[in-house]
DNA sequence: ATATAGATCTCGTCA
DNA sequence: TGACGAGGTCTATAT
């Protein structure tokens, strides 16, 4: 058992990411407490001095701290592992009754994930393609050049009225509604504008729900049923210093 | 390399945990499309068939396939697993240039964890002890118990106004005053009320942004400094059947 | 199945 | 550093 704790110390000083498999109970105090009775759990002790906890189940992580936290490994007959963060004012406590395993690796990562279909992506088509709105849609600009705030397109129309359009990837909600009119309320009160008739809200999205439809109506806000692009039409910038700690 | 394929494919059999700790490219599509070049990283195939990726760095996982996917492992001079859920209409291929290790391990977890001093844990709080609202404040209700949605705390002053109280685990933002303004206008129209001196919204958390204190403050809301409650003073039930698949 | 809202949300970005 | 919004959000819960 010592010659494991010696190894996971030896990992963690040497920033190596480690990974330790064995039987443990967890307490975490700091945002909440939290507290996990004894099972099998894969604890991954990262370059950064993060620490991940897997369950046997389930995609995220049952337990965790965030980067650059303080990493102590405590043994007498049991192994534990305290882990402490000033920073976060938090803690977590990972005391062992059995280790199978114990592994360390150098690793390098240099590169991040990309993405396409983002809500990004998809005002970037609607700029591009202004019909996905409506025939005499004129974009003006998007979500970071305007003074408004994060509005993802804004533009007019042909009577010249203002539109502001919202996207969402996924099914528009109640909140997206609320979003929207946000929006429109702040160009309203920017502009200087009492008038409804003068400027439109619309929502772009796959689809809505029942409500969000019924809240939407009264405002005067349109639905344009809109899907997030699917192919990568361009190449997106890349490269990051992603190597470790 | 094929014993790594080999391995793999074992433990997916086998309803093992597998780890595999490799340089690998990864090609996801779903609702998304992502694409992660060249890197070192963990790779767990859970019990219950599900699949995460870890980079070397951060909490979360970088790519994921959930529970009950389709897993299959191919090797001809390079190994790749490829992942697909009819289900989810989503699939994952990660190409491997190099394995440093695959491990595999039966694992046994019955046990859930256990939080304290979520929001929920917080409303109980205030119910027990309304004179952290206000010295007069008569709760009357909790979350589930109203006919209003999902009400945090719901009650009355000393004056036989309608208190409404929207807690807060961590600081109050923009969106937790829309979200109660939703509420106090919900039973002011159930109620047939027009008079927004006869019903008062709380925002009840440890702090509040300053735009959310702007727009709080003509509405007439009241903010409250309360922290979510920090010891556990109750056993929550337990047991689960977190057996492996 | 649909909708709603919390989360130790995390993560990125921009003022 | 604080504030704000997206997320392959995930997860739990109520209808």
């Amino acid at each position: 058992m010592i010659k494991y704790a010696e190894d996971i110390m030896r990992a963690v000083n040497s920033f190596y990411t480690c990974i330790i498999i064995g039987r443990c109970s967890i307490e975490y105090k700091g945002r909440i407490t939290s507290s996990l009775e004894e099972g099998d759990r894969i604890i991954i002790i990262k370059s950064d001095h993060s620490v991940v906890v897997h369950k046997p189940r389930g995609v995220m992580p049952i337990n965790y701290m965030k980067e650059k936290s303080n990493i102590i490994v405590d043994y007498d007959d049991i192994i534990s592992i305290n882990i402490l963060s000033i920073k976060n004012k938090e803690s977590m406590s990972i005391v062992f009754s059995t280790i199978k395993d114990v592994r360390s690796y150098p690793m390098v990562d240099d590169n991040q994930i990309q993405l396409y279909g983002t809500e990004n992506d998809m005002s970037d088509m609607i700029m591009k393609n202004p019909k996905l709105i409506d025939d005499d849609f004129v974009p003006l600009s998007r979500e970071e050049h305007t003074r408004f705030g994060f509005i993802d397109v804004y533009g007019h129309d042909s009577n010249r009225n203002l539109v502001v359009v919202e996207c969402k990837r996924v099914q528009a909600d109640y909140n997206a509604i609320v979003q929207l009119k946000r929006y429109v309320d702040r160009i309203m009160k920017s502009k200087g504008i009492n008038d409804y008739n003068r400027i439109r809200g619309i929502i772009a999205a796959p689809s809505i729900t029942s409500r969000a439809e019924e809240y939407m109506r009264p405002l005067g806000f349109e639905y344009r049923k809109v899907n997030p692009p699917e192919r990568m039409v361009r190449e997106k910038s890349q490269s990051s210093l992603d190597t470790y700690y």
